[in-house]
RNA sequence: GGACCUGUAGCUCAGUUGGCUAGAGCGUUUCAUUGACAUUGAAAAGGUCACAGGUUCAAGUCCUGUCAGGUCCACCA
């Protein structure tokens, strides 16, 4: 053994050993209790970054089960990241000079598709790279054919139980991007903006001052409000308004809505272009054509504005309210602007007609879970903000106007009128009339499945990512055989970030639910965010971003996991510095470094039995070394029953200090200093203490850091040992 | 505005049903060391556990309030 432990000669020798072995590859077997874990899948289209480490300690799960005698399967697969990947490789043609409109969506698809597989090899490389005990023979891609039937399959059954609907309704569109985003990836920002006051003249005289952030939008006002208690407008309530620069005729309406205290108490109502006034409008039968089309362009004005973009028009439309008298003043004014998160540009409200799942009914049953401790959630403390989630949940608009993405199996009649007679058997489980022509079919359709005749459309929307990953879980496992699937759903664990409880765990609970009849997975265990050193969140504009990449060349791939799970709370951040990753790699060096000690001073004692008159005498086999070797056996006991007590509470930072101090400062520092006479002259009984205990922990370790454990057991069980067969 | 979390050594953080002189990693100081390891060892300094009340034989730990920081959600034109 060398005198320093050096990862980069192990880690690659050792991970393919473990491949080579099959010990990541999951089997079914009766005889023993089934333990597995989907891996939340990976965005294809990047690289690895110091989340993705954080799965270690899905690895210290599967490995502690595999050692515990279960059978496990840690699933990986990797995510098409639809519009998320479509953004990125925009930004890769625009470099080329080109754009999206510049190929046929075939096209495009295919180019993204070579783009994504090519990523695909560096990221399972990265995974490799973190000695990650994932089952390489079952790959999923959530783009795979067999993945998308059931996806397919999925989204047909919730629209034959209703729920699943189209609705035209407002939604946040990205005029850049070109889709709509559902309201959790709207980032809400806070900005100092422009409150206008202007003067509306009232048909019979005199004039209304109203206030609003955006007066362009005056081009499709419906109608000016005010509440009905407010006594200063009561007379007014019912007058016609003559809408400046558009000329339009508007009514003074009145509703409680309206918050009498800000602005002037009379607020104008655009139905097209705000979430509040679409509601408004909707209750008071008033209706306009949307006067800013998706290109984020006036329309349908009839006016010098139609052609503008929204901020030039509002110039414009400032300019001549000044020019007519009508503009009063501007204040400054603190607002949240919803944002895109990916080109942060302003989102705009437009209406569209989508594909919205009905929540409701799914959320009360993933509450159900919850409540019956089907699922159980770790830290104890998510449980609540994830039912606080689960009753927040709006209609999820799941259509996406990208084309990188799971085209969505919904076909359009084009002979149907309303209302619909349907005629005939096939179409008879239907319900036509409220889904205005539409109908879904997992395959596609040789003929029309309404009219049997027409030449249907199918929409051009894909789905929102998360639909496809709300079914994971279950997609992934499905796609084997029954038996399989059977054997290892529900899963045992799901463990992922605390920051997409909302987007993905939650819906996961709700579809995996609603398309199995069964939880997705009977555990979640959250983990928390990765902080720099000074425990401040890491962003590419701080520059304080870490590559766990360098680290492992630098340090090796136990000491950055080590340092991920040491001294932290579970489910709480963890502040990662170089500094901290090298002590972990000096923890290392100190594993090996015990090993070679007693590796050492074992083969002085089999080389000296060769001849029996050079055996060592032993110095002290008096009372006091037997004493301390008593205690040492006490004491590696106690350690073990809490590290199982640990691991089976989910403590693993807790296991993982009890180990660090225990094989640092007891059995280095003092057991082996004190019998370090014993070891070197030959007394059995202290040498084989030290080497059980020694033993014992390096496999309590293993799950931790796997490399230097399974590099030293080598020494000692032989080449073709791993500890993963040695077990618990 | 609502919910949740955090405030413990110079820095980053543990502290598991309340219980011996409050801990770790890194940093600092002193000393040691040519045979497991300098990626080392021995020792030391350093904390009114944010603040104020309360419960208790006993509070870093439980309760109330205050202050400070953070996260998520909602949002008025």
């Amino acid at each position: 053994m060398e005198s320093k432990f050096t990862p980069s000669l192990f880690e690659g020798r050792i991970y393919e050993f473990w491949e080579k072995k099959g010990l990541f590859t999951a089997q079914i077997d009766k005889k023993k209790k089934p333990f597995s874990i989907i891996l939340p899948p990976p965005n294809a289209n990047g690289s690895l970054h110091l989340g993705h480490a954080m799965f270690t300690y899905e690895d210290i799960l599967i490995r502690f089960h595999k050692m515990m005698g279960y059978e496990t399967l840690w699933l990986l697969g990797l995510d098409h990241a639809g519009f998320e990947t479509q953004y990125v490789f925009e930004k890769h043609l625009k470099k080329l000079g080109k754009s999206r409109f510049d190929y046929k969506r075939e096209e495009l698809f295919q180019m993204i598709l070579d783009y994504v597989n090519e990523n695909k090899k560096n990221i399972k490389g990265q995974l490799r790279r973190l000695g990650f005990a994932l089952d390489w023979s079952r790959e999923k891609f959530t783009m795979d054919p067999a993945i998308v039937k059931i996806v397919h399959g999925t989204f047909k059954k919730l629209f034959e139980k209703g729920l699943v609907y189209r609705a035209n309704r407002l939604i946040n569109y990205c005029t850049y991007c070109g889709t709509s985003l559902s309201d959790l990836e709207a980032e809400n920002v806070d900005r100092e903006g422009l409150l206008y006051f202007i003067n509306f003249p009232i048909k019979t005289g005199g004039t209304i001052q109203i206030a609003t952030t955006r007066p362009e939008t005056i081009l499709g006002d419906v109608a000016v409000m005010v509440n009905p208690k407010d006594k200063r407008y009561q007379s007014l309530i019912g007058k016609t308004v003559v809408l400046p620069v558009s000329k339009r005729e508007v009514p003074i309406i009145a509703d409680e809505y309206v918050d009498m205290k800000f602005g002037t108490g009379a607020v104008k109502v655009t139905p097209n272009h705000d979430f509040n006034d679409f509601e408004i409008a909707k209750k008071h039968n008033l209706s306009y054509p949307p006067i800013i089309n998706f290109a984020g362009r006036i329309q349908n004005t009839n006016s010098p504005y139609d052609g503008l973009k929204v901020t030039s028009a509002r110039e414009k439309i400032l300019l001549d309210l000044k020019e007519l008298g009508l503009f009063v003043k501007e204040d400054k004014h603190q607002m949240v602007i919803k944002t895109c998160y990916k080109c942060s540009r302003v989102l705009e409200p437009l209406p569209k007609e989508q594909w919205f799942i009905k929540i409701k009914p799914l959320a009360d049953a993933a509450k159900k879970l919850i409540k019956e401790k089907k699922t159980v959630i770790f830290p104890k403390r998510f449980e609540k903000q994830l039912i606080r989630i689960l009753d927040n949940f709006i209609d999820w608009n799941i259509s996406r106007q990208v084309v990188w993405g799971i085209r969505i199996p919904a076909y359009y009649c084009k002979n149907f009128k309303f209302p619909y007679v349907p005629q005939g058997k096939q179409i008879s489980n239907f319900k036509l009339n409220q889904n205005n022509g539409w109908f879904v079919s997992a395959e596609k359709p040789e003929k029309c499945l309404i009219c049997g005749a027409c030449d249907f459309v199918q929409d051009e929307d894909t789905f929102d990512t998360w639909f496809s990953s709300a079914q994971w879980p279950f997609a992934t496992l499905q796609t084997e055989s029954k038996e399989f699937s059977d054997y290892f759903y529900p899963t045992s664990v799901m463990e992922t970030g605390h920051d997409i409880m909302r987007a993905w765990v939650a819906r996961m609970m709700m579809i995996g639910d609603f398309a199995t009849g069964k939880q997705p997975f009977n555990t979640v265990f959250l983990h928390g965010m990765v902080r720099d050193g000074k425990g401040q969140k890491m962003s590419k504009s701080k520059g304080n971003v870490i590559d766990p990449i360098l680290l492992m060349d630098k340090y090796g791939t136990d000491a950055l996991r080590a340092a991920l799970i040491f001294g932290t709370k579970e489910g709480g951040d963890v502040s990662l510095s170089e500094e901290k990753v090298k002590g972990m790699r000096n923890f290392a060096n100190k594993i090996w470094n015990v090993g070679r000690f007693i590796e050492l001073n074992s083969s002085v004692i089999l080389n000296s039995f060769q001849d029996l008159q050079k055996i060592p005498k032993q110095v002290r086999n008096d009372k006091e070394a037997q004493e301390i070797i008593k205690q040492l056996q006490k004491e590696a006991k106690e350690l073990k029953k809490r590290y199982m007590i640990n691991m089976k509470k989910y403590r693993f930072s807790q296991a993982l200090n009890d180990l660090h101090e225990f094989i640092w400062h007891r059995l280095a520092d003092y057991y082996v200093e004190q019998l370090k006479d014993e070891l070197k002259n030959g007394n059995m009984s202290a040498l084989d203490t030290v080497k059980s205990v020694y033993l014992e922990n390096i496999k309590m370790l293993h799950p931790f850091m796997p490399y230097v454990t399974e590099a030293v057991g080598q020494v000692f069980y032989g080449k073709e040992t791993s500890l993963l067969q040695i077990g618990l």
